[in-house]
DNA sequence: TATAGTCTGGATCGAACGTTCCAACCAGAA
DNA sequence: TTCTGGTTGGAACGTTCGATCCAGACTATA
């Protein structure tokens, strides 16, 4: 309560405008959380566990999050979706070509993974499905991630010559399908999924009329 | 296991045709399971819960699944893996051509969403997604329900006349897109992305080579 | 050094978890 | 009736959950 506000206030070291204050528990906190919440999700994601992985102790999550494991969650959340962004943004300045930017999107996105053993993929879509009408400002924080990231692939569709309206609903079918393929390929183990994805996302662009 | 299989030998009496049977205790909570997998997920998703919303005692939950949640879950999973079976078996019959069956799918799929409150759609999305790696079990059905759906759409896919490897290389296009899709329209509360899918599905098939 | 405020480790709370146990129930056979 | 075996309701087990508390360890300023 007052701790936040006069920690605040009182921190001039902290980054001015940018979300709460910067601390290195803190910031090891909530990239622990973004991964143990994308790995298993929501509810099996302790708050003990994350504090473990964070080499943290309980009493240091609940002094930066007085709000608790949904206020953590939610920053995590958004972390994780910046993360995911910069991934996205990766992938679509790779090549001028449209198609073969959203491709390059999924590869990228099956090589982190398959990197990572099935860990590093999309922050939000296990949280997100298992809290959808449960935990209200999670459901906000992940439809606020996947709006951003479907306006990224949306200026990289008009920036080619897409009309306005198609390179939209396009852009929602990329993320759909990047979501989608990565769901396949996370419980299956196996990348092909993704990178058929990419081969008919290419063709999807491809064959989208440019003005 | 066994249970199972002396119970269902056994129960040649209850279930066929005759008078109501007041409670088949265990199939309701099989459909009750199912039902709150796909909802909230594994964890959120308790045994007592599970055993309320059947109109059920927990004691009934063990009785008939000794090997506990798990064993259960299993169970619900198929059960609901082949009701979207069915789902998507109406979808890609309704129609001869391959574009518009598959089309159809997402459309059917959307409507059964919306109609159910974002409830009845994809019946192992979330509780495989938030059990990689840890619940073997529900992996492997989450997996083999998968290569089912796929393998419902390849035949489709194939008996239009596309070759067996496109067939098979786009079914799996298809189903990631579904589960995509229908991820980004239960987190925004919104069927748009997936009657997208739709549009963009079919013209991916109509765009695949026939021999 | 002393003081004040920030942060942390660990014990602890009540609630809920999965699970077990048991007495009661209910049908059909003797 | 009595018996028997499958089924049920409810209490209770130990564990873990999210969350709280507090004494002490930090850190920075004087």
């Amino acid at each position: 309560m007052e701790v936040t506000e006069s920690r605040n206030i009182e921190d001039v070291t902290a980054p001015m405008g940018g979300p709460p204050v910067e601390t290195d528990t803190r910031r090891r906190i909530v990239h622990a959380a973004s991964t143990l919440l994308q790995r298993q999700g929501y509810e099996s994601a302790s708050v003990k566990l994350i504090a473990g992985a964070a080499k943290a102790s309980p009493s240091s999550v609940y002094h930066f999050f007085p709000g608790g494991k949904q206020e953590l969650a939610i920053e995590a959340m958004r972390y994780g979706a910046q993360e995911f962004s910069d991934l996205l943004t990766a992938g679509l300045s790779s090549s001028p070509d449209p198609a073969q930017a959203t491709a390059a999107c999924a590869l990228l996105l099956a090589d982190t993974l398959k990197e990572s053993d099935w860990a590093d993929g999309c922050p939000i879509a296990v949280t997100a499905l298992e809290t959808i009408g449960r935990v209200p400002g999670l459901q906000q924080a992940a439809t606020e991630a996947l709006v951003h990231w479907q306006e990224l692939v949306t200026a990289k569709l008009e920036s080619s010559g897409i009309a306005p309206a198609a390179a939209r609903s396009l852009a929602g079918t990329v993320i759909g399908m990047l979501e989608g393929a990565e769901l396949l390929s996370r419980v299956s183990g196996d990348d092909t999924p993704l990178r058929e994805a990419a081969v008919h996302l290419a063709q999807l662009v491809r064959a989208t009329p440019q003005v």
